[in-house]
DNA sequence: GATGAATGAGTCTTCATTCAT
DNA sequence: AATGAATGAAGACTCATTCAT
């Protein structure tokens, strides 16, 4: 590779026109697809420009270099889940359990990235970004809690912070594994029950077992 | 010339002779050490070489190519994960639950990888090793399935496949990302009995909420 | 990673611009020059790049590999070889024999190549060219027999496909070694003499001797 | 490559041993496959090692390097070609024309040789050894010259240097350019004759045509 | 003598990045 | 602003050759 320098991992310009709103778009999109298609292998910068339908100039115009779009990429990726969780945690009109409708919509959200999307997040933690991934799930986690006397039984006390922690992440870890693998019970009431139980169950109990 | 046809992702040569076993260790030293220090942009099969001792045709004695240095180590990670937790659920002597002790060991064994375990799981993904990736959790699980009755209280009935998966994979996408995060309450007892509320929880409950 | 598929062996950019032409007609006198010195083993992409004034990315921007490059000139040549056979056995004001004149643009057209011309043609036939060598010999020998009636003596019959075969090629075996020998009567009336004595020879006899 | 440093091109250790002998042969005939399985480019010292079941150390015991076993075989495989020229010629017995007997011997030993037989003659041509490969072609001239009178008409002068030198070549690169291009009348009998007119035609001639 | 593991220089090729137009 | 030809550093991999056993 040739990489002369390493500059700062950060858009170059801030895209306030509509033509550069749209070039970046399709930028990321032309990402997206050969990331889906061919891997990170096949990510290349002049494969983007071609896709993407501009030259290979026009992207170094908007970003430093290639893992600058990456991790742009990531960001994005990462705001829509959270943008999505949080507006089905606060839709008001739905009677599904709120719990629900995060798991689904979190579910969904997994769905649809993809493997471009496991790639984005595994240069985002390359990059050291693991703190800026845990954000979003942060985030989530602090709206449940602020919420938590919606959703737990009378009498229950919102969860420590580790106890966020665990069960933000197991939810997670559950979801995530389950799309990647692709298992056949994605989607299926079955799941989500299992995975309220899991949830219930862990707002139920007080004391771990001896 | 230095296009070469990918061939299959093995070892080239049986290591059957002590010293030919001693050369894949530290090749694997090597890179895990690279691995941590750089991340997998920084693993050149020279470098390897270099700090391995050897000489990069060495390398190529015993791996066809550098994915399969890498997915072999994976395995070989996996495998360790594998038998020191199945080791934990089996110790007989040892009075502490064999739940906690399990997620002991799935916490030191996670600690122990560093950076260059994830990286390692991430190339076992990549190349579409997710089944293999899944074939020591669900050897866990079914272990745990064979077992239940030790560890559940009276009266509960075995948790289902889709319950197994989704109880393991919670523990693990738990661990995982507080090790990946590095969290500070990493190994506390509290984080331990937060995970343990999780599991008994979800035992204890038969319904989800509504 | 150096690791690529082997595709087409043809060039990548189209020259459509004065300037692309150029770059390959640099790298073709390169690759010559350094054939003609050093041999097939003297010739690497990055000594041709550095002879050419080009980078290697620019040899690669025209080839897709090495191969193709060699291949491009073998053609080349042989174009070349053939153009000027047919424009000395097309000549309408030259007084000398057709078949004289034939075989001089032939001597001289094995002569300018030197060794360079005998690798290319070797490259060619390895890749299994050895029908597309045969083509400009073929083209010529139909150029021949069309225009028999030009050369032989009144009553002659045009030579079988046999046997113009047998004739097309001797005379080719004939001056290819002469020239490779680099035997000192080369271009010598004596030489041309025999050899128009065996061609010759050859069309007032009708039955081989028993 | 890794060729540190060249040496001689000859053969190291005389086969005088009956073991010896046995040995060559065996990687003679290792090379020979590879050769015409995969072409020069498959031929390494390893894999003629693996194939000939013998060592890479026991090759270089009798070659000093790779070039000097293609070397090795390439002037064996033109002895041979020599020795059943020379033996077609001599025989007395056999009641066909001499001339034809020798044309259907160099067809034979050609035929025989394969792919393998080419590269071998390029790899001696490569290092110089034009002049080496002329050799036998001298030889078996030379005894065409001497035994003229056997085959000419009465009254025919033996050819000049130059002439035998254009018959010879004519012959030979009529024969090697059918058997390489695999032609379908290659061994028929009109090829034959065919052949034979060209000879005959040329010592039937005195005068070149104007 | 034979063996074959080890060596490492050298090859081809890729691709991020630049900059003249 | 955009373009895309050109660059060349860097990497994966091969294989002739050596030499300790």
């Amino acid at each position: 590779m040739a990489q002369p320098k390493k500059v700062a991992l950060i858009q170059r310009r801030r895209p306030v026109r509509r033509r550069s709103t749209a070039t970046v778009e399709v930028i990321f999109e032309a990402a997206a697809q050969i990331l889906t298609v061919g891997g990170r292998a096949a990510l290349t910068t002049n494969r983007i420009a071609e896709r993407a339908g501009v030259s290979v100039g026009s992207i170094y115009a908007y970003f430093p270099n290639k893992e600058a779009i990456l991790l742009a990429m990531a960001r994005r990726e990462l705001d829509a889940v959270r943008d999505r969780v949080v507006a089905a945690l606060s839709a008001k009109d739905d009677p599904t359990h709120p719990l629900r409708r995060t798991i689904r919509a979190l579910m969904a959200a997994y769905g649809e990235g993809g493997v471009a999307r496991r790639i984005l997040m595994e240069t985002l933690f390359a990059y050291g970004g693991s703190d800026e991934m845990a954000r979003p799930v942060h985030e989530v986690a602090d709206l449940i809690a602020a919420r938590a006397a919606d959703f737990l039984p009378a009498g229950m006390t919102a969860p420590s912070p580790i106890g966020l922690f665990v069960l933000t992440r197991a939810v997670d870890g559950v979801i995530r594994t389950a799309t990647y693998d692709g298992v056949d019970f994605l989607g299926s009431p079955a799941f989500e029950d299992e995975l309220m139980r899991l949830i219930g169950g862990y707002f139920s109990t007080r004391a771990p077992p001896a």
